[in-house]
DNA sequence: TTTACAAGACACCTTTTGGTGTCCTATAAT
DNA sequence: ATTATAGGACACCAAAAGGTGTCTTGTAAA
């Protein structure tokens, strides 16, 4: 979803700005969107042992191409889920976990849910007894 | 991803049958992409509330036409979140929390580390006093 | 016993996703 | 000074996602 910001100054010059639509949160990216897919949680994982990583690193871990681990990585990236540091030739990434506890608040919610039912089923086993 | 089950008796006639490859929790459907949809999301919380409903009360809480909604909560229902019964001419519509848990178990490992983050930056302001 | 409604099953379309390969530039190593 | 490596930026592609509309069948209401 992109948009573009136009911006004209006294003289009449035109800017062209490509911007993106943001989260509330800030993040270009939703983070449950971010987190769906199976290779790019096993990137959180990795980088969640190792304080900081390079992308050619990285990439050995994976049968894909560096090409699509970049790509997965700009998505943590576009989610906050990844902050990247350029050191020589090499770009090294670090994991954020903050954006992860807007998943959590949204599932404790749902927590009480199996907390009533697990309540439930020993009424029912007490009963039985 | 879809697998072909091909199955032949003793006459040699071949019964066909289409299956899927299962998630180790038996789903048909990853639960993290499940909830990845901003619309599977509304339609959870929309559950969350009320027992049961039917699909064409469900649809009028949203935009788009029945048939995408009726899409939307088959996928639920792929990943086990939702279960449904036939009344009537009517099918209802039920939530069924279980499957989140994974998510909540996956969440609470990286709880841990913004939880050190606190803790870190607790230590450092009282340096500063 | 007609008529209205709920919803499954398709066919269809556009955009996004997840991957590929190639080219180019900046940095490091020889 | 030359060669090798890291990785960004494209262009490209097939498959999946997220919607639409239409047809049909089973059930309920008039």
């Amino acid at each position: 979803m992109v948009i573009v910001i136009i911006i004209s100054d006294i003289t009449g010059n035109i800017n062209e700005k490509v911007g993106v639509i943001l989260t509330e949160k800030g993040q270009v990216r939703d983070v449950y969107d971010a987190v769906a897919d199976p290779t790019r949680r096993k990137l959180l994982r990795m980088l969640a042992d190792v304080e900081e990583l390079p992308l050619h690193e990285i990439t050995v871990h994976f049968q894909m191409g560096r090409t699509a681990v970049s790509k997965h990585l700009a998505i943590l990236k576009e989610a906050d889920l990844v902050i990247t540091r350029k050191v020589g030739r090499e770009t090294r990434y670090r994991l954020n976990v903050a954006p992860l506890q807007e998943i959590q608040d949204w599932v404790s919610f749902y927590e009480g849910f199996w907390k009533q039912r697990i309540v439930k089923l020993n009424l029912l086993l007490e009963e039985k007894q």
